[in-house]
RNA sequence: CGGGGUGUAGCACAGUUGGUAGCGCGCUACGUUCGGGACGUAGAGGUCGGAUGUUCGAGUCAUCUCACCCCGACCA
């Protein structure tokens, strides 16, 4: 039933949806573009949160919470910021409702008119940096380094489930630095700890990059990036970090004294993730049975499903079932018994793997009299039947594999849709079927665009590690430095 | 905001020239089943996205509107 479903070939948008649906991860709700997360998918997102909050207090970060609305004033001090965002805002102008006259429901107060409309966060470079304004005097007020844990709303013309809502959660870490240089590292280590996560943790690889100047966070003065390939061989941009440069100090007036008592401008950074993450994961490692999570994303590692006929047998298996769970849990595997009586075994196998966890273990009358269980690995799809003795450093074993596995083969797909490229007539015809592309570039927005309009490919970024090499632009066969990465996105 | 498509039971859909609202899955009860998405029998479930119009009569025709999906523009 799912095989008829989750269909690649036919459409791989409808598939995409059908997955997140059919593997109970989310939905659309009643408001335009927004989101539903549900339970199994929110479960997801917390094992990546908690990831990801080690890793930036690990690297000296602390959580803060600012507030939801920005006074309309705030946007209108950065230019460029303005430029970037203000077309796509959510804009409260009202604060009461009141009976409708011919009291059929609600309407809009209009004596409740806001003096000054408030928007809905974007991002909150301009509220944060009205407070920073406040925290910073001297030099021994910094750096400071805060991350903040929110939703966030842009009203983008076209949503798409996980990877472009209208509403999102991400968190934005906002950071402020008395020198130039230590700005640049900070931005530098945080696209570090993004490509490691989505390395390590997703099982995702990434190529780490800077922006072209066209392709920049509005108010940056770089923006680094990380890149990841989806399974259609589209790029799919996984986190950002911004090295704002002194552009934010500047628009709302935030000075230090230095050590030698001069008054000077701070040096910023702010960088993000978001709930995009799971779609990126979903689109990364799917198959047609369904979600293939890495373990160490999975809320569940592993499913035990007993095999039985008639109630004594069933408290049989699910009693051997609960001494694997011990033996597990010792080990820090979280392990979830299925002893629903209601839907029969080769349902839940089929449930099971549509969720993606890891590992899943069967036991009937023939493993209990063996003292074995069958196992199933979602990554490979194999079974084997292995002795209960010893099963928890076996699986403990395993789900390292998986992990490794998953990275491996996404990088080895990668690797296989990655070439380098030197003719832009051939570069016309392999963008058709995806995948990405090394390109000399003339480093010119103009050729950049035109790029853009004839083949829809964009500069995903221009690697951090590319080896230097002269070249000619595919295009203008104008001299060019190093090759830099074309791909259709989402 | 332009082009295309779809809105009918929880889900996925059919519904002919306008004439009593349908199938499958799921759900409920009982029975038989149970090592890869079981089967039988009996049931419950709908102001056909919304509004207006045409008509004796609208799921069906017309106008408007809303939502969702796809392709553009825009964007993380």
């Amino acid at each position: 039933m799912a095989k008829e479903v989750i269909n690649r070939e036919e459409n791989y948008s409808q598939w995409y949806n059908n997955l997140v649906v059919k593997a109970d991860l989310a939905e659309n709700s009643a408001v335009r573009g927004c989101m539903v997360i549900k339970p199994y998918g929110y479960a997801i997102w917390e094992k990546i949160q908690a990831a990801l909050d080690k890793m930036f207090k690990d690297t000296g970060h602390v959580n803060a919470y600012f507030p939801l609305f920005i006074p309309k004033s705030f946007f209108s001090k950065e230019a460029s910021h303005v430029e970037g965002f203000a077309k796509e805002c959510a804009v409260v102008t009202h604060y009461r409702l009141k009976n409708s006259a011919d009291g059929t429901g609600v309407i809009v107060d209009p004596d409740a008119k806001l003096e000054e409309e408030l928007i809905v966060r974007p991002t909150s470079e301009t509220i944060i940096w009205n407070t920073y304004k406040n925290w910073i005097q001297s030099y021994r007020d910094l750096p400071i380094l805060c991350n903040q844990w929110a939703n966030v709303v842009r009203w983008e013309m076209r949503t798409r489930l996980f990877l472009r809502t209208t509403e999102f959660l991400w968190q934005e870490g906002h950071t402020a630095h008395a020198s130039k240089q230590e700005a640049i590292d900070e931005a530098e280590k945080m696209i570090n700890v993004y490509a490691d996560f989505a390395k390590n943790y997703m099982g995702i690889p990434v190529i780490i990059g800077k922006k072209s100047e066209s392709e920049r966070f509005a108010g940056a003065v770089d923006t680094y990036c990380i890149e990841a390939m989806m399974q259609d061989g589209k790029a799919l941009q996984a986190g950002t970090s911004h090295f704002l440069g002194q552009n934010f100090a500047k628009a709302f007036d935030v000075k230090y004294t230095s050590k030698d008592g001069n008054l000077e401008y701070v040096w910023a950074t702010s960088w993000g993730v978001s709930t995009r993450l799971m779609g990126a994961l979903i689109m990364a490692h799917s198959d047609n049975n369904g979600l293939v999570l890495p373990p160490k994303l999975a809320p569940v590692h592993v499913v035990i499903v007993p095999i039985y006929k008639g109630d004594d047998e069933l408290k049989q298996m699910c009693e051997r079932a609960e001494q694997i769970k011990k033996l597990l849990a010792a080990k820090n595997i979280v392990v979830k018994i299925d002893d629903r009586d209601n839907v029969r075994s080769g349902f839940k196998f089929a449930e099971h793997e549509l969720k993606g966890i890891p590992v899943r273990l069967a036991i009937g009358p023939r493993d209990y009299a063996n003292n074995t269980v069958e196992l199933a690995r979602r990554d490979t799809l194999e079974k084997c039947v292995v002795p209960v003795a010893g099963i928890d450093e076996y699986i403990s074993k395993l789900l390292d594999e998986i992990q490794n596995n998953i990275l491996a083969k996404a990088l080895k797909f990668r690797q296989q849709n990655t070439i380098k490229i030197d003719s832009y007539d051939e570069f016309k015809e392999k963008i058709e079927t995806g995948g990405f592309f090394l390109a000399h570039w003339d480093g010119t927005p103009e050729t950049e665009a035109k790029i853009k309009e004839e083949t829809k490919a964009t500069i995903r970024c221009i690697p951090l590690d590319a080896e230097v090499e002269e070249g000619k632009c595919m295009v203008t066969g104008k001299p060019s430095k190093q090759r830099v990465i074309f791909a259709r996105a989402y």
